[in-house]
DNA sequence: CTGAAAGCGCTAACAT
DNA sequence: ATGTTAGCGCTTTCAG
């Protein structure tokens, strides 16, 4: 540290003939100080170039005003959005945000959750990675007193707080669309069902196809990762096997970007060949062509809610803080896919068909 | 902290009858401690769920192991990626990234940096937002004697280390595929001049009008943001002036993003109407319609070169330590824009007349 | 209102 | 090979 300029509290309080102890409450704004002495220090103390050491003024005050942020993604615009609201809620409550990246990788989650603590944040939010199968480090957590919150991405244990998506209810609304729209042969690229987003879509895109009474065809619903490689790799795995739906929902919007990619190198089109759906929406989607419809998640009021209960959880934690789980509904956003019949005929065929065998009427809307 | 389970490493002296000193050398692999002890100590360690308090360490160690990282967006695919790069070779390095996100604001960045000051970060890596003009910070960051370097985003100010890519080579490249393809009537959607990117950019843009003896239609040439807003609303000024050009160079891809979005809304049609070019690629320039051709900036190394010289710098700069400036090339990728000519006829005429008035040929590709 | 004393958890320098 | 001493820069008692 060969600098001219580091100014510590000692210097100043050397300056002005003081302590270092009437320093430090002045700086703060303690009240044991008179208004004006407490003017001078911070006159001073601005002139001098003066900067806390936070290493130190933690250590002492056991609180960092610091709170750690995991995501597994981050050039992403669903996390990247967040971040961003996550931000500014801190700035607002003067808090710091240290954020890490997993990179969709359990052993780097569980290093920077490590270290998260080691740097002694005052609560942490969490987006699990996708292959995260072994809890025991959010227990860890829990044990070491630290306010925790699972957000958007949440593992199957009690007892912490979570604020997701109402994902069952968004992937019903997406695949009823779908059906509304005249679809029966309807595939759904899936995720892990080993966590909640990957669990809960896939429920809800059962439910939709019960509710019409549509047998679900097991080879169409491709359970893979959220990225658009697995998208691109379901379709083609579908295409060669010469066995394509109609149209697909899939669990994640670069999932549906790998579609597009591969019907684009097939040479095929959208939705005349195939229609597709999405959950999770993306600024970039109104320029795809043909625009994709998906299901919106409001990110501004998952990373909101989000901030308010850690904040609260932290305020509240010596007396006694219940954790609290929220959930926050989607939003249904029609664009240029699965919003009408690709081929009339076809699907008024594949509607007799499927009704006369099911007993049951599915509607279509032309 | 009313936690069950908070090691130090107190405890695990006291747990084996040796003192702290002892501890803290075996966990750290001091050469001091028999390899036997040691081993029993980290033992004894993981038994009880010792984790270090950085805080600690490194007030006492007077280094961090920790760079902070400054950079004005994160919900953009430029940054995110860059990002993710930086983490990959943090890791490797045993450095802990600290990010901060500026949101293209000159305070909040001001504040970044005092933040990161403080927690006594080994170096800094940022890349300034589009208002930054006081660059007093910059100096109070070098005269403490903190490594820092700029990376694509870079002030006047001299003596300190810079990454970029040859921004006026790139945007002189995009230029002239726009007049090798036939346009004369070019515009330029700039950012401020005020930072490198946007004047670089901007000279590359007149290096190659000049070249081809082609002159500057100031009204074509307008300087904003590098935002969408920015590329939209600079469309429409030129649409309802009824003075659009035939084809336009952006400084950023979210301006040309605006462009699309402005296009769309008027009914009109790229590249039939208004044909686009931009510096910076993107995931999801391939899937826009049409495919955007654009100077592609290689992320991944901007990232890994950036690390290393910073990484250099702070393990130098006791023994003096030269600032390092270094360039890397663009990649012109052509996809569906500024590829052909979009009215042949027309081109042609304003071709001829070009070159009669200017006495200089300018060849058309057809 | 101000300050002296003690300590946060860890590490470096210097013994032993 | 292990321990003692001192201190990183700051904050929190508690006396004055």
């Amino acid at each position: 540290m060969a600098s001219k300029h580091n100014t510590i509290m000692k210097d100043i309080a050397n300056k002005i003939g003081m302590s270092v102890v009437t320093v430090s409450k002045a700086l703060r704004g303690h009240p044991d100080i008179s208004h004006k002495t407490s003017q001078k220090i911070k006159t001073i103390a601005k002139e001098m170039g003066y900067l806390p050491n936070y290493l130190a003024r933690n250590l002492s005050a056991r609180n960092s005003n610091t709170i750690g942020v995991v995501v597994p993604k981050i050039a992403h615009y669903f996390f990247g959005s967040i971040i961003e609201h996550i931000y500014n809620k801190a700035f607002e409550n003067e808090y710091e945000i240290l954020l890490s990246v997993s990179r969709e990788n359990a052993k780097n989650e569980i290093k920077h959750l490590q270290t998260l603590m080691s740097m002694k944040v005052d609560g942490i939010i969490i987006s699990i990675t996708q292959e995260t199968s072994d809890f025991e480090i959010f227990e860890v957590v829990k044990q070491r007193g630290i306010p925790l919150l699972f957000m958007d991405r949440i593992p199957p244990i009690s007892d912490v707080n979570t604020v997701a998506f109402n994902d069952r209810i968004g992937a019903f609304n997406a695949v009823e669309q779908m059906i509304k729209v005249g679809y029966v042969r309807i595939g759904h690229f899936a995720g892990m069902e080993s966590i909640n987003i990957g669990l809960q879509r896939y429920l809800g895109f059962e439910d939709a196809m019960n509710k019409y009474n549509i047998p679900i065809n097991p080879d169409w619903v491709m359970k893979a990762g959220f990225g658009e490689d697995d998208g691109y790799n379901s379709f083609m795995k579908l295409y060669s096997d010469d066995n394509l739906p109609d149209a697909i929902f899939t669990v994640t919007y670069p999932v549906a970007i790998g579609i597009y990619k591969a019907v684009k190198e097939l040479g095929l089109k959208i939705p005349e060949d195939i229609d597709v759906i999405c959950f999770g929406d993306a600024n970039m989607q109104k320029f795809l062509s043909p625009q994709l419809s998906c299901i919106g998640q409001p990110t501004e009021q998952i990373a909101e809610l989000s901030m308010e209960i850690l904040l609260d959880n932290i305020r509240k934690k010596q007396n006694g803080f219940s954790p609290r789980n929220k959930i926050i509904e989607t939003d249904l956003i029609l664009r240029e896919t699965c919003i009408n019949y690709k081929n009339r005929d076809r699907i008024l065929n594949d509607v007799n068909d499927h009704n006369n065998k099911h007993n049951r009427i599915v509607k279509v809307q032309f």
